[in-house]
DNA sequence: AATGAATGAGCCTTCATTCAT
DNA sequence: AATGAATGAAGGCTCATTCAT
C-alpha cells in the first residue's frame, strides 16, 4: 500500500466524519454537499474525487457510523442480558456531543425504511442474529427460560432499544430515560428467568 | 348570484389525504406539491389556495395523520392491559393498505426531532399522560403491581410500540411481528402483576 | 341615461379611488389587483367586469388622478406669475393624507417614461401649452420681459416644480421646502421683470 | 494546480454593466435575471455566485450607477455657476446611447421613493452638501449675493436639474432641452448676482 | 352583476454536478 | 489532486386572468 493510498483513505474518511456531523445537524433532508466542504475548508468539487455522487456519500457515511460509532463491540463471554446492561450503560453515560451523533440513527431508519440505504436492514439483520446466538446460548446453558421464542423476544427488545433511544433524542429528559431503561431491565430479568 | 361553491373544508381534506399519500410513498423528502396536485387533478396553484405554503400543508396532514388516522380511540372503560391489546390487535390485523398508510409515522418522527413539526412533542405528551393515568388507575384498583414506576414504565412500553411499528414496515414479515407483539405481551403482564 | 348606468359609473370611480390609494402605498411595481379588491371588499374578479385588464385599469387610474387630483383648476384670469403662486400654494398647504397622493406623481412618470401610460405625455404637453399661452399674453400685456423664450422657460419652470414635489415626496422637511419654492420664486420673478 | 481564475471584481463590474443595460431598457418592473444573464451568454444561476439575489444586485447596480455613471467628477477649483455650466454641457453632450443611460435615474428615484433603495437618500445629500458647500464659498468670496438662502437655493436648482432630465428623457427634443437649461442658467445667474 | 374557485405562465432561487485549469 | 467557476434542472410561489354559477 502506498502512502498516497494511505493518504486517499484518510482524507475519506474526514470527509465521512464531516458528513456525519453535518447529518446530525441538519438531517439528511437539509443535508447539502456544500456544508461538509464548508466544515473541511476544502472545495466542495473536491468531494467528487472521493465518492461518486451525493447518494454515494451518504450511504458510505451511514454504513461508517454503524461499523464504528453506533455498533457496541460484541463480546462473546457476556450472556444476554450482561449484553443488554452494557450496551445501556454506554447510552446512559452519554455526554452531550455523544447524544448529538445518535441523531444520525434516526436518518439511518429514515433512508433505511424509503429504501436510500439499503444496507440497513443487512446490519439490522446482524445485529438481530447475534443477540439470537447468545439468547439461545444462554437458553443452552439454562441461564434463561427455554420457552421463550428467541427470534421474537429479541425482535421486541431491540425495537424497545430503537425507541427508547428515539426519546433520548426528543426529550432530553436523561433522568427519566434512566429510570425507563431500569425498567425495561427489570421486566426483561423477571421475564427470562 | 352566487357563483360555484365548494365545500371548503371537504376539499382541505382531501388535499391532506392525498398529500398523506404522497408522504407514504415518496416520505417527506421527496414530497413536491406537484405529486399532491397530480393525484387530485389539479393545477399546483389550487393547493396554494388552501394552505400557504409547504411547510403549512405538510404540518396540517401530520396533525390530521395523528388526529385521525392513527391515534386509536380511547376507552376509558378499558384497563391499561386491555388497552395495549386492543392497539396492538388493530395493527396486527392492518391491511397492506393501511400498512403503507403507517410509513407516514416515520415523517413525523423524522420531522418532530428535526424541529419540523413541533405539534409532535404535543401530540406524543398527551397520549403518554393518557397512558400514565389509566396505569395508576389499576395500580389504585389492585389490578397491576403498586411498586412500579409508571412514568418510567408507560415511557418504555410506548417506545417498544413505537419500535416494533417500524420493524413492522421494514420488515414485512408479518407472522414475526405478531409473535414479537405476543411475546412482549406477555412480558409485560408478567411484569405487571 | 339609465340609473343603472350611474351606478357602474359609481363602482367604476370606487374601484379607481380605492386603485390610486394602492398605488400611493406600494407604488406600480407592487400593485396588485387583489389589493384593490380587497380595500373595497369585493371579490377580484368582479374588478375585471368593469376593467378589462390590469394595465387598463393602471391607465384609467392615472388619467383619473390627473384630471381630478393632481391638475389645478386654470383660472384664465391669473397672470403667469400669480398662477405659479397658487399651485405652490396649493402644494405647502396639503396635509399628510395629501401628500401620500402625490407619491402617484412617480408613478405616473415612472408609467409615462417607460411608455406604460401613453396618455402622460399629452397631459404633460397641455398643461405646458396652457402656461406658455398665459405667459405670451403675459408678455403681450407688459408684465414681463419680452426677450424670454416662452417655451424653454415654460419647460425648466415645470421641470422646477415636479422636482421639487419629488423632493417634497422623499425629505418630509415641509418647512425646507418652503423655502425652497420662495427662492424659486424669488429668482422667476426677477428673472420675468 | 491551480483551477479557472476569473477576476472576480471584473465579473461583477460585467454583470452590473448588464444589468445597468437591461434597466434602462425594461426599467425595474420589467427586470429579470435572466435578461441579465441572456445579455452575457451566460447561465442565470451564475448571477447567483456573485449576487446574493435580485435585490442586492438592484442595489449593487444603482449604487454603481451613482458612482461610476451618472455623478460628475467634482471639481473643487470651479465655482458654483461654473460647477452648473460644466454639468450642463456635459448632460447636453450626451450621446443617444448616454440618455439611454439617464433611463435609469428614473428608477434610482423610483425605487429610492419606494423605500427599495435606501442608499439614494444618501447619494443625494453628499450631493446637496458639497454644492451647499460650494455656494457659500462663494458667497465669502463675494461672487454671489450673500443674502440667498443656500440650502433653499440649491435645493430647487438640484431639483431643477433633476425635473429638465427628465424630460429630455420624455420628449427627445433636444434642441427645446438646450434652450430651457440656457434660459435657466440665465435666470440664475441674474438671481445671484 | 358579482364572485368563489381554479389555474397557467412565469420568475426566483437552490443545489448537485461537471469542467477546465 | 484540488478547486474555482459555471450551469441545468427542478421546485416553490405569485398573480393576472378565466370560468361557471
Amino acid at each position: 500500500v502506498s502512502p498516497k493510498l494511505v493518504n486517499h483513505q484518510d482524507k475519506k474518511e474526514k470527509i465521512i466524519l464531516a458528513t456525519i456531523d453535518v447529518l446530525s445537524e441538519k438531517g439528511s433532508t437539509g443535508f447539502r454537499i456544500i456544508d461538509v466542504a464548508n466544515k473541511l475548508n476544502m472545495g466542495k468539487s473536491t468531494i467528487y474525487e472521493y465518492f461518486v455522487n451525493k447518494q454515494d456519500l451518504l450511504e458510505k457515511a451511514l454504513e461508517y457510523y454503524l461499523l464504528e460509532i453506533y455498533l457496541p463491540e460484541t463480546n462473546d463471554n457476556y450472556s444476554f442480558i450482561e449484553e443488554l446492561n452494557s450496551t445501556i450503560e454506554q447510552i446512559i453515560t452519554s455526554s452531550e456531543v455523544d447524544l448529538k451523533k445518535y441523531l444520525v440513527l434516526i436518518d439511518i431508519f429514515y433512508q433505511g425504511i424509503n429504501g436510500d440505504f439499503s444496507k440497513m436492514d443487512q446490519f439490522y439483520q446482524e445485529y438481530m442474529s447475534y443477540m439470537i446466538k447468545k439468547f439461545k446460548k444462554d437458553q443452552e446453558n439454562g441461564l434463561v427460560n427455554p420457552s421463550i421464542d428467541p427470534e421474537a423476544f429479541v425482535l421486541w427488545v431491540g425495537a424497545t432499544f430503537d425507541g427508547i433511544t428515539v426519546q433520548l433524542l426528543v426529550k432530553k429528559d436523561l433522568p427519566l430515560i434512566k429510570k425507563a431503561f431500569y425498567s425495561f431491565l427489570k421486566a426483561i430479568k423477571k421475564y427470562i428467568e
